[in-house]
DNA sequence: TGCTACCATGACACCTGTGTCATGACCGAT
DNA sequence: ATCGGTCATGACACAGGTGTCATGGTAGCA
């Protein structure tokens, strides 16, 4: 008795089954006026019955303004914890609109981002939320041209002129920075991201304009960039502190590269000797021992911000494209307020 | 110069462009065969200068098994970094198959666990990865009679049969506890999750019948549970330790409550004293003080093996429903090997 | 040269809804 | 009784693709 796949049925079949036209199941199924309660009552009886579930896509191929009510999300990695709290954010409000989310992993991956958003455009979404990842955003125009409205995340993009919910990376840096050299630090130095990471660039130039600035001790080992992630982090680590000249303070300008140095000082035992402000929150870092000092962002309000943005677009707002700051916060927990020796 | 929305070209509007019939073009788009080069060459030339762009929701209309290359996905927080390696390991298998996800929150909520699976059959993904909050999943038994293949991921369902990917959670629990009573432990406390999770249920019936079949002590204090977050945790540890016969060992059964305890002993000094073991890895486990026995589990591999069971399903596998045990492992790091005292 | 097989191509029905419009019933007003 | 207007209903084109089939041209082969 092999379970026989009944079919999802259509609204003929409901309305066969009511005996109406199926035009005004259609009526009783989105609500629409002029219908006798009678009449609706039959309806909903077959409705009922049948189990009709309607075909999203199949109604917004006509549907005015041809809206599929879904939106596209590009972000570094779902499984990243900032990541994720970015998704968190978007979700809300996309949830909140009744808008389902596509959510995509780039993996700092160029061709993923060309071909996620391709994918995006070929389901008609709504709109799309993108972090930049490829060196240029050009590709897009087309789209936007065309109606779909793009809020970019956590990253400036190139050669396009959209939304973009961004932080303060270089002011943030140099905040982070000057924190350390009030606490006595001349030789500070700054672990970054890949360089083809728009904000790692950003959080570079920070921490070198507030070294001139502030008259810091200049030295090219200082600058370790394009630490891809926190093994990476770990051994530069290492080789920083054994070299002739350490650093009496670190910035580490990136989550991971964070945890690569914690890990680090501490297997040196230099983790209550060595200051450190990080970039970015990590998990559980105010239970560390030194709880680690951060650069903290709130990624779920950049994540809501987006989509608000994005929200806005879609019903209609065509005024100028908009940059928005999302504040950053120094949370001062111990690690950043070391002395230098 | 209001920048003009150009629209959208339509299959028929790149035909009429490049002088052939509308099906003509879209055997080059889909790379059908029986298309002449020099026909080919003169489509791919009006393709591009239009930009055309498929309908892929259009397309699924008509096409054989209506598949849309979507799937659904529910998971309790999208910004919960366990649940998002989930996310994670379903996300990689599904690219793979060139099928986007879409993800949403159910935040322990009942009514999301409808609302969105009924949002995901309206837009008739091809099949939906679940884990289970409401009471029951017997509503979702006529998809699955219409062809929508359903796995479950994390939590048993109820009242359907179909493909789920679990852990042991009452054997895990049993190695958890023994571990505890051979460092000398007899008075274990369990630190439970909500009882309406089904996981949480199952640690709870390991803990009690190793307490049982070990002979440790019982007593109801030792068992703190419905804890419904971080905070609680907090205040149900202190509370315990107040108490006046207060456990030697701490058995946190989630990882939000193991943050929970971290912090309480942490606050009363008493990290080194009270042995604990955690189900669930929590971030930075490894560099506390003391770091964190856990037992573990690969959750991105749940979720990647879940993906491959649905994409089974969804090419057409009819086996009988599977149960699959993802295995679980204890880390041992040093909380949970404080001895009794 | 005549016939068949295959290739290239287009015509057209179809998928499942939405949007528009025509139709007939009924109602109060004249 | 006649008329304009509103309401309930269904007929039907249409959205943008896919699947099927018919048609004409041509290459292979006797």
């Amino acid at each position: 008795m092999a379970a026989e796949r009944q079919n999802r049925p259509t609204i003929r079949q409901v309305a066969a089954h009511a005996g109406v036209g199926f035009k005004t199941v259609a009526r009783v199924v989105n609500g629409e006026p002029n219908v006798a309660p009678a009449t609706a009552a039959k309806v909903q009886k077959a409705l009922d019955e049948l189990g009709y579930v309607p075909d999203e896509s199949a109604g917004s191929l006509r549907r005015a303004g041809g809206r599929t009510r879904t939106i596209g999300l590009t972000i570094s990695n779902v499984a990243n914890p900032l990541a994720a709290q970015i998704h968190g954010g978007v979700e809300a409000v996309a949830m909140a609109h009744n808008v389902a989310t596509f959510a995509a992993s780039l993996n700092e991956d160029p061709e993923a981002e060309l071909a996620h958003t391709a994918a995006f455009l070929r389901r008609r979404v709504d709109g799309l939320i993108l972090t930049a990842v490829a060196a240029s955003q050009k590709y897009l125009q087309r789209a936007v041209d065309r109606g779909t409205p793009i809020v970019f995340v956590d990253r400036e993009p190139v050669d396009i002129h959209t939304d973009r919910v961004v932080v303060d990376n270089a002011g943030a840096t140099k905040i982070a920075i000057a924190h350390l050299a009030r606490h006595g630090h001349r030789r500070i130095a700054h672990l970054g991201d890949l360089e083809s990471i728009q904000t790692a660039r950003e959080r570079r130039r920070g921490y070198l304009e507030t070294v001139r600035e502030l008259e810091l001790h200049v030295d090219e080992d200082l600058l370790v960039l394009d630490l891809p992630d926190e093994l990476h982090a770990y051994d530069a680590t290492r080789r920083l502190m054994h070299s002739p000249n350490p650093p009496t303070a670190i910035h580490s300008a990136q989550n991971l590269i964070t945890i690569g140095v914690v890990r680090a000082l501490r297997d040196m035992g230099l983790s209550r000797q060595v200051a450190l402000v990080s970039f970015d929150d990590i998990p559980l870092g105010d239970l560390l021992e030194p709880a680690v000092t951060v650069i903290s962002h709130d990624l779920r309000r950049i994540g809501q911000v987006a989509a608000e943005r994005l929200f806005a677009r879609i019903n209609g707002d065509v005024s100028p494209p908009r940059k928005i700051v999302v504040p950053t916060q120094l949370l001062v927990r111990g690690s950043g307020e070391i002395p230098a020796a």
